[in-house]
DNA sequence: GGCAAATGTGAGGAATACTCATATTGATGC
DNA sequence: GCATCAATATGAGTATTCCTCACATTTGCC
């Protein structure tokens, strides 16, 4: 599952991204030894500290080769996380392909999100791509902070009106839809409004559902 | 419910951004003009283009000064961050107060996700320190094209496992899984793994009985 | 009024993304 | 083999912007 930079797959498609693309054989190679060098700084020390000048370095070319195919620094980063995007795709494609009840896609589905995790927790471009990309850590970690600050008022008023559920599991519920909130509300200014607020009452409904007592599925 | 940045609110609690705590009363008013200049600037353009520059100039006070007060350009996001987050959890905390049963908790829900989603609407600020923060748009992008992808196999799934149920509904439901799906693996990587392997388990019961033909909730 | 501490100032340092004029390399025709 | 032109490579230099620091000014206090 860990991208393999040492054969470069043939993905003409993500060429929207550079500036030019390489017609002859030694400038695709060049490219993909430019991904793979960023690859490697970004595992290290993150794309923020990441330089461009370092992955000129470590490609063994210079600066001005490296501008001649990606745009800028953002460019690379992009291009990246264009190709993950490309994996998990399939890996979902694959997964659901034979799902025919509920009872295959929340088997299917479980296997899917375990295998995802695992793949975040073992890659760290990935990681660092989707989480730390720019922001700053410290902003995260006030998002974070308030989001469970959040969950404790939510987890007081849940056990008032279900005094009998698990703790635990209330806890985590109430903590993913405060953090949930800020990701749908992140999402609804992306899709502009008329779906946005589609999308927010679907965000309800789920929030809903899942406080209420249903049965735990396994 | 708009932050008020004339009539500056006593908070001595989000100091711990600052350089050094002011005690006279001329530079403590400079520390709001400060964070009503960066609004202003974030509101226009955006955190990433503001310059500090023009937050020294707009606030009619030297450069040397505005580092007096912060020590660097992400200590005025993370100030005017934590101001909105106590905002909004004071809302939650009214909001909730008087729940009793789950009914209670359904409609102060609702609620608050309405207003909250209107404070979005109607502040740049909080839209930019929320959803634009220094990521590239570009990225953002591509994250909400893979979830869209993503969520159409998902949903062809579930016309297969749900031949009855609204489409519609279906639609926006899986997007938002897909979409979460990244927003609980960033949340998983932030808390370690002991409490996101049990966010991730949390996030799988939502999911799921977001797919369950359940009645609609109001 | 005088003194010490707090506060204010802005030219300049430092870091780093990105450019551009020039040099090198590869392909093609003869 | 050689000429020629387009594609590619180079890295010193530019531009931008965050942030510092040595010195000036103001404030509170006796």
């Amino acid at each position: 599952m860990a991208l393999d930079h040492t054969a470069p797959p043939p993905t003409p498609e993500d060429e929207g991204a550079m500036r030019k693309s390489p017609t002859q054989k030694r400038s695709r190679e060049r490219v993909e030894l430019i991904l793979a060098s960023a690859s490697r700084l970004i595992a290290e020390r993150g794309s923020d500290t990441m330089r461009m000048s370092e992955v000129a370095e470590l490609s063994g070319i210079s600066i001005g080769s490296l501008y001649q195919y990606f745009p800028d620094k953002a460019a690379i980063i992009r291009t990246l996380a264009e190709r993950y995007n490309a994996i998990s795709r399939t890996c979902i494609t694959d997964g659901l392909a034979d799902v025919r009840t509920m009872a295959d896609l929340q088997r299917a589905f479980s296997a899917l999100i375990d295998e995802y995790y695992g793949i975040f927790l073992a890659e760290p471009v990935i990681r660092d791509i989707w989480s730390a990309m720019q922001a700053d850590k410290a902003l995260r970690e006030i998002e974070l902070e308030a989001s469970r600050q959040n969950a404790i008022l939510l987890t007081t008023a849940l056990k008032r009106a279900l005094p009998g559920e698990n703790v635990d599991k209330l806890q985590a519920s109430a903590l993913l839809v405060m953090y949930f909130c800020e990701c749908v509300m992140r999402l609804a200014i992306s899709t502009g409004e008329t779906e946005g607020r589609a999308l927010i009452e679907a965000y309800k409904r789920m929030a809903y559902r899942s406080f209420a007592d249903a049965p735990d599925t396994p």
